[in-house]
DNA sequence: TGTGCTTACGAAAACGTTTTCGTAAGGGGC
DNA sequence: GCCCCTTACGAAAACGTTTTCGTAAGCACA
């Protein structure tokens, strides 16, 4: 039985109240008093039980993390996420609670919340139907979105930049000379797809570049989803020579079959991805991308959360974090 | 302000005692009232308050994930193995809460368990200190410790089978006909280092191959560390024919000064590596590796923190999870 | 009628804090 | 000597459960 408050203030002649109020920095306590107590629950190896105080508080200083890990490539995000957001987290004197969620049930976040196991609810990756959002805003439970826009401007989020990346590595492709630049599209991220889509139109439009819609061709959430249309596009008359991917996962799809069909990078076809996940790194040649910056993407969620938490209820954030263009081998 | 027991009793005109029994699965409650009680729960979207229920019961259903973010190839299992191990901590009606903690300071720690936050720790990747070990053990604090090996027989543990991977990855290649072939080893990490080095020797000694000290080079934990002692080996004459990598981010750096050395992959030098990370798909040529059973062993470690929650300070469960040869392309 | 057993429920204690409010002691000003 | 203010502390309520223990009601049995 570790020690509670009761023995300290036993021990030290004090009341509880008089311990506690040490502890917590109270004013009106001596500094003589301050000290000794704070002497003896250090000797004492004294930590207030957190049940105990997040009873009596309201609060819990947790926050959850819903992760959809039904999606394949959260996983790739999760290890270059988590950390920030961990130490952010810690840097608030707060903890990161992890659940998995399927968009299919929604009955383990009400719950979640119901039960005042958290303060605050960070939503990753995940398509939530607009129910979900609806019931979290109307129960004032704050809650922001990472990674994903919400066209609502009453819900906070973090996202990255996907207009303006995409922008940048068509932008980038046409300095380089290329007019042909064929964009693997993802229809299935549908707020992601719809500004990287943008982004890439825009830059052609603005590069006077005529759109070939033949040029634009999606690829969807499986495995080595690139690769047919990759194939496909290599076929085409004339040929484009610059291929930009939806995000790095298929980029590497594409270097494989565009090395296969014994073309050279970037020489006869240029490769850009986005994301900027390590895995980049291991391909041959490198991979050129737009890279997020995933670990800020998880401390400004953390840091966005305590408005929430300060101020249910009260006006939304709403950030697209820049991204950098990140160029290697590839293009 | 949410509904409480109190409220759902008033309403049935009920007990707090009864209410909370019927919803509890107490047995002393008639089959009819339990309905009422449960229909009227779910009707009014009541969950028990957790820090209440905590507080009263003594426990949090919670379990702690430290993690040293100081150590950057944490970051490329933590995707792997967090899926698996929420799921199975969901499973078992309990949840991760994710800590940071760096090495030098053991004190997030203690007070994490003083404060009776969670219910048991997983130390993850981590050198945790004898003294930090003895004190958990001490204490009789639930604690399991994941993907390394400690040589104590108190303490828990579920780690890949690195020796039994190490000996099947040399013994691959050996059957492949290299007699030349060479480790890169990474001393910083103790226990896996000692066990991996050991399988290699242990393989070779097998085959009656002569152990060729100059073919056991040292990488260190830096990015890109892989890339002088390959250049190195290759220097030698007569050059290895092959090269087993300490694990797969070691290896990728081999495969690309390999290949940049003019040499065929894996005609000409074969690559082995380990680990079995996703990136290994992305090199060119693939990776061939031991795949450790990552997913696997994060529900493994959570399973057996039941046990040590169930019965504190009763008997360790030492597991050495077995690996699996994933031959692709380089070997 | 008295005894004993089972069933279903309620009263109340306990978990360990934080925080509000009250108050005693001490000091200064008149 | 009286009043007021400040300082430092303590008593007690409150947070919302779970769980122990007591007991009333109903029934069977002798």
């Amino acid at each position: 039985m570790p020690t509670n408050i009761r023995d300290l203030a036993q021990e030290l002649q004090l009341s509880l109240a008089t311990v506690s109020k040490a502890l917590n920095g109270y004013e009106d306590v001596a500094a003589e008093t301050r000290d000794l107590v704070t002497r003896k629950a250090r000797e004492r190896g004294y930590a207030p039980r957190a049940a105990a105080r997040n009873l009596r508080r309201g609060r819990t200083d947790k926050i959850a993390l819903f992760l959809n890990t039904g999606i394949d490539y959260v996983v790739d995000y999760l290890g270059a996420i988590i950390p920030g957001a961990v130490r952010s987290a810690q840097g608030f004197g707060q903890s990161l609670l992890l659940y998995t969620q399927t968009d299919a049930d929604p009955e383990p976040l009400r719950q979640v919340c119901r039960a005042g196991e958290i303060d605050g609810i960070i939503l990753f990756a995940t398509h939530y139907d607009q129910e979900t959002i609806d019931e979290l805003l109307a129960s004032r439970f704050p809650f922001v979105v990472m990674g994903r826009v919400i066209e609502d401007e009453r819900v906070s989020y973090v996202a990255p930049d996907n207009y303006g990346g995409a922008y940048a590595a068509t932008t980038h492709l046409l300095e380089q000379g290329h007019r042909r630049i064929a964009f693997l599209s993802r229809p299935e991220l549908d707020t992601a797809h719809e500004a990287r889509s943008r982004g890439y139109r825009d830059a052609l439009q603005a590069a006077s570049v005529p759109l070939d819609e033949r040029l634009i061709v999606p690829t969807y959430i499986e495995p080595n989803s690139g690769r047919a249309p990759t194939q496909a596009l290599l076929a085409l008359e004339p040929r484009p020579t610059a291929i930009f991917a939806f995000h790095d996962q298929v980029a590497i799809d594409v270097i494989r079959e565009v090395t296969a069909a014994g073309l050279a990078i970037p020489q006869d076809v240029a490769v850009m991805g986005f994301d900027g996940l390590r895995a980049g790194w291991m391909t041959r040649p490198t991979l050129s991308t737009v890279r997020q910056p995933l670990e800020r993407i998880g401390e400004r969620v953390v840091e966005i959360i305590q408005g929430q938490i300060a101020a249910p209820g009260g006006p939304a954030v709403q950030e697209e974090l820049p991204v950098t263009l990140e160029l290697r081998e590839s293009a």
